[in-house]
DNA sequence: ATCCCGAGGG
DNA sequence: CCCTCTGGAT
């Protein structure tokens, strides 16, 4: 895409959702890393109905731990690959009392090495809790830079890296939710909603599978 | 049947 | 690169 189209893009999202947040609800830095951890393959509203009452009472690692996998199981059994979650959160829990003095790390590669966070995940943490230039590429943003040709690249990696170089520096702390949110009630997976797109005539999909509108000119 | 703020392993 | 883990919503 153009790089005044790259503007334009974002300005307008921008002007529609001046200070976009994540949906995920966390109390601290620490239950934001697990209800991100807990997010994959899964929305953020079944997300959230099982980590209210989860950190209701749970907002510490020493907590989680006492808490336990099993007990930590029965509170997300709802959320996809929780088998999987479960054992990675208790695990992260316990690296973190033991390596980072029960804190959450605040740079990439050192939360990288806890189980259960990968390179996205990391991303958002250091995005949402520290306001850091990050560019998290989940299935949203992944599908909304490919369809919109904002960003095409095959792999996640290669569309964060152009994300990275490309966005312009107003939009750098948000552009990650904006799209996001473009990408979850506009331009949906299945079915985008492009009559009710604000960037429709900026984008690359459009022009295939929906012709310009043509405005009668009767009720002009 | 497809999708949801992926990561880890082969 | 591929596959698996997994329940809930649409």
């Amino acid at each position: 895409m153009k790089k005044a189209d790259i503007f334009e893009f974002y300005r307008r999202l921008a002007e529609l959702n001046p200070s976009p947040e994540t949906e995920l609800e966390s109390v601290n830095i620490y239950t934001l890393l697990v209800a991100v951890v807990l997010s994959a393959q899964s929305t953020d509203a079944g997300v959230n109905k099982a980590t209210r009452a989860l950190f209701a009472t749970v907002r510490d690692p020493q907590a989680m731990v006492e808490l336990g996998e099993a007990g930590l199981k029965s509170h997300i059994k709802t959320i996809g690959l929780f088998n999987t979650k479960a054992r990675n959160v208790i695990a992260l829990s316990h690296l973190l009392i033991d390596k980072f003095g029960g804190e959450v790390p605040t740079d990439r590669d050192a939360l990288e090495t806890l189980p259960g966070v990968g390179r996205k995940t990391a991303n958002v943490v250091l995005n949402v809790a520290l306001g850091a230039e990050t560019f998290p590429v989940d299935t949203h943003v992944f599908r909304v830079a490919n369809r919109t040709g904002l960003a095409k690249g095959k792999t996640v990696m290669a569309v964060e890296t152009i994300l990275e170089r490309q966005t312009p520096q107003p939009f750098r702390t948000h552009a990650h939710h904006w799209l996001i949110l473009h990408g979850r009630y506009t331009c949906k997976a299945r079915t985008p909603e492009c009559w009710r797109c604000p960037v429709i005539d900026l984008c690359a999909f459009r022009p295939k599978s929906l012709p310009p509108a043509k405005i009668p000119a009767s009720i002009r």
